[in-house]
RNA sequence: GCCCUGGUGGCGGAAUCGGUAGACGCGUCGGACUUAAAAUCCGGUUGGAGUUAAAUCCAGUGCCAGUUCAAGUCUGGCCCAGGGCACCA
């Protein structure tokens, strides 16, 4: 064995050696259980940084203990490979989207094999491709089918940078998610998946997903945003329509004294006297102009105009006025709003700024307040409100709904703030959407046998205003597959979290080209085990997967509810305590890394500072330090390398120094195993690594020359050690491994186990405490029982000296562990 | 405003059940080896008091209370930082 330290040379034979033998294919049958460890696929920006390193190691790590743990193992790899970046690239250099992609594709996984990460490449899935894109637009069909997929007029979110729509997942404090540019509403008619038909499974689930953050489940949560109260429906006094609002508060419906309308609201001309036209077309005007920043800006001052018109409120027979104001949102609830100034914060402001009337309806009967100066928004007491004063407030609720309900004039309603899913884009590079327009016979489906339909190559990207791929002459001029006359093809392609919805699913079954999955192995494989990534997913990937999840079970394409059972989100990498970015100029590029230090130091290095799900900074100083400590770890093995025999047999009896050697490895073992174990606690695993090297030079230090006892000791260390360290040193350990004449791979390897009755120091220290505080610590044997140790103790010099004169109150006796003599 | 997460040395961070606060590392200081440097090895490193040096003592896990023989850990009330949501009726 050398007696030096080469990364880049035994990195690179050790990846050729992996891929040839195929160590990391994974079959589909096995005795083993199966265990789903998957990282969040990337997008194919040209390189890799940082962030793609920390995530892939962590999964990486996880994948090779849970095998050696005796687990049939699927860890894959694969590329969410549409999206404007490619198409940019095309407008400004020419290069073609796909060719682009490909290359870039070509380079990273480059990268990832220098990295040493154990995928599983034959199941590789690359979304832009035909073979991946085609299932795609099958499962697009599936949901058309389902009528889970459809199109309609609406008021969208508009991108005039990206020149798309973007979902509403994809506004970002009113800015493009993607290029921070300030987002418009245009109204136009788009492509929606129906998520909201499944905002209730989406919210109740969560509970079933112990193994993800309470963090991300409650943003969530936040994002579905269910609340509950009731619709009521009040007549119009000068015509014959009715206006119906959605509110949370039935309980204070006897304290309305006016009523409010979106700008937007669907009725707001016939609702509008001739008197008021004017002021509310203006009104209305100026509303539209504004971007949603400016509208829905915190420390704005409410502004409206009344529209002339009056309603009924039939629980008390009172008359008030209609107002428009744009603090009235036209797409959630009903887009109208009743106002109780007394009882909300917004409509007192309001009711304050135009002198309109106030009524309290609800008391604290302690401290009755007359909401004059501030909204009273407490529980309390009904008044004022007929036959329910005196009634709790939170009673109430349900029963002044239940009347509306008795009288026809109501009902109870649970309201969702999360939207439906605008998935088309007008855009070249994603999958299109299969759909034909028939002037005879309108939107028709394109037929499964005809998929998928490709995109098409003869395309303009230097065009401005509109998507590249309509200046193509061949591909929006079809046939009607009902009637076969002509027709036009659908241009828009779909969002790109529509390809990477259901990727997982397809590693399960890569290779297939009868659908998209066989049941067998999606049922077989799935859920994702644990499931790594960053948490700007929280929302946007993570949700629509599952939604993808549990639409495709009620399709019947598998049986289960959840995609992902366990997620880790991991922490950002910083630099100098910034994130990494290329306009800050603090990235550091992994090409190098791998170059002057190997990927093992790498690899060690993103794990060792900080726990996983926490920010990580980023310091040469540390990746330095690595390196010396994986020098260190190879000095110790290469200059023993002739006294370690990988079969070794360790004797019965033991002196007192190989002894503690020994309790010293299964107490690393032990430690290491539940800190992977226990949420993939990768910084103190390597503290462990750490420490367990050191003392093996301790004891290394005590020895001048080896016996056969000394020699077997060592070995059970050091190849301990060496498998203790494989999933995180791959090669190094590979190496190490077959120098010493290890059969097979390192990782192919049973994970060490270890004794807990030598997991632990031969003797204890007993810690003495008077009144808590430690004031010795004596050597024990861990035999003695509660007595012993209390005589122990009030043996001690010290003891004797500091509670000369004073009473013992208490002994507290901690067994194998503590006495604390409280003293007077 | 609401929700989530976090707050421990110069820094990253350790600390199963309430039981030695600061593991391990980075940095730094001192020493060994060397003609010298690098590499390597050994030792110190929470603050304060104390001593030639030690021993030793006091304080200390964001703040204020509380429970307990014992609190970084449990309870109540605050403060600060990061993230998410937000005129959602």
């Amino acid at each position: 064995m050398k007696q030096t330290y080469f990364p880049q040379e035994i990195e690179k034979k050790w990846q050729k050696i992996w891929e040839e033998n195929g160590t990391f294919k994974t079959p589909d049958e096995s005795d083993k259980p199966k265990y789903y460890a998957l990282s969040m696929l990337p997008y194919p920006s040209g390189k890799l940084h940082m962030g793609h390193v920390r995530n892939y190691t962590i999964t990486d790590v996880i994948a090779r203990f849970k095998k050696m743990n005796g687990f049939n193992v699927l860890h894959p790899m694969g590329w969410d490979s549409f999206g404007l970046p490619a198409e940019n690239a095309a407008m400004k250099n020419g290069a073609e989207p796909e060719k682009w992609t490909l290359e870039n594709i070509a380079y990273m996984t480059k990268q990832l094999k220098m990295l040493g990460l154990s995928y599983d490449w034959d199941r590789e899935v690359t979304t832009c491709l035909p073979d991946y894109y085609k299932w795609t637009q099958w499962l697009f069909l599936q949901l058309y089918k389902k009528g889970l997929a459809y199109k309609k007029d609406a008021s969208v979110n508009w991108c005039n940078d990206c020149g798309t729509v973007l979902a509403n997942e994809q506004v970002i404090d009113g800015k493009c998610w993607r290029c921070d540019s300030v987002v418009e509403k245009k109204y136009l008619s788009q492509w929606f998946f129906k998520i909201t038909e499944y905002a209730e499974d989406l919210l109740k689930d969560l509970d079933k997903l112990e193994g993800w953050g309470d963090n991300v489940k409650t943003m969530q949560a936040n994002w579905i945003g269910k609340s509950e109260g009731a619709i009521f429906n009040f007549k119009v006094v000068e015509n014959d329509l009715t206006v119906p609002v959605y509110t949370t508060r039935p309980d204070t419906v006897h304290g309305i004294t006016y009523l409010v309308v979106a700008p937007e609201y669907k009725d707001i001309e016939a609702l509008t006297t001739p008197e008021n036209k004017e002021a509310v077309e203006a009104y209305r005007a100026n509303a539209r102009k504004m971007t949603e920043i400016e509208r829905l800006s915190n420390d704005r001052v409410k502004t409206g105009v009344p529209l002339g018109t009056h309603c009924i409120n039939p629980f008390t027979g009172e008359k008030f006025p209609l107002w428009t104001a744009d603090y009235a949102l036209a797409e959630y609830g009903t887009g109208a709003v009743m106002a109780v100034p007394t009882h909300d914060a917004r409509d007192f402001d309001f009711a304050k700024k135009y002198n309109l009337p106030m009524k309290v309806v609800i008391q604290n009967p302690e401290n009755p307040s007359d909401c004059k100066d501030a909204v009273y928004a407490e529980e309390g007491i009904l008044v004022n409100s007929n036959e329910f004063n005196g009634m709790k407030n939170t009673e109430a609720k349900k029963a002044i709904t239940q009347k509306a309900v008795d009288e026809g004039f109501g009902e109870f309603k649970t309201q969702y703030r999360l939207r439906d899913w605008l998935i088309s884009r007008q855009r070249y590079w994603g999958a299109p959407i299969p759909v034909v327009y028939c002037e005879k016979c309108g939107i028709q489906p394109v037929p499964e046998e005809q998929l998928p339909v490709l995109l098409p190559k003869d395309v303009d990207f230097s065009v401005v205003g509109k998507s590249p791929i309509t200046t193509s002459k061949t591909f929006a001029e079809t046939t009607c597959p009902c009637c076969g006359g002509k027709a036009r093809r659908e241009t828009d392609t779909m969002d790109t979290f529509v390809c990477s919805s259901w990727y997982y699913m397809r590693y399960a079954d890569a290779k297939n080209d009868k659908a998209p999955f066989s049941k067998e192995l999606i049922n077989h494989w799935l859920p994702v085990d644990q499931y790594v990534g960053g948490i700007e997913h929280a929302i946007l990937h993570l949700l629509y997967s599952r939604f993808f999840t549990k639409a495709l079970r009620d399709l019947g394409l598998l049986d289960f509810d959840e995609p992902f059972k366990n997620l880790l989100t991991q922490g950002m990498v910083l630099k100098d305590g910034a994130k990494m970015s290329k306009s800050k100029g603090n990235t550091v590029d992994p090409d190098e890394i791998f170059e002057n230090y190997g990927a093992d130091t790498a690899r060690l290095f993103i794990l060792s500072d900080s726990p996983p799900a926490r920010d990580f900074d980023w310091s040469d100083a540390g990746v330095e330090g690595c390196y010396k400590f994986l020098n260190r770890v190879w000095r110790l093995i290469s200059s023993n390398a002739e006294n370690i025999n990988v079969d070794y047999a360790l004797p019965a009896a033991l002196t007192k120094e190989n002894d503690d050697l020994v309790r010293v490895v299964h107490m690393a073992i032990k430690g290491i195993t539940n800190d992977i174990s226990n949420d993939f606690q990768f910084n103190t695993v390597i503290s462990k690594y750490r420490e367990l090297v050191n003392a093996i030079y301790d004891w290394q230090g005590k020895k001048p020359s080896l016996n056969d006892e000394d020699k077997a000791v060592l070995s059970f260390a050091i190849v301990t050690l060496i498998k203790l360290m494989s999933p995180v040193a791959v090669h190094l350990c590979e190496e190490a491994w077959t120098e010493l004449g290890g059969e097979g791979s390192i990782h192919s390897q049973e994970w060490p186990v270890w004794d807990e009755n030598l997991a632990k120091a031969s003797s204890i220290t007993l810690i003495v405490q008077i009144n808590g505080k430690v004031k010795d610590k004596i050597e024990a044997d861990e035999a003695l029982n509660q007595d012993e140790l209390k005589e122990l103790a009030l043996s001690s010099p010290k003891v004797k000296e500091l509670t000369e004169g004073k009473t013992i109150v208490k002994t507290i006796v901690v067994p194998k562990k503590l006495v604390n003599i409280v003293v007077k």
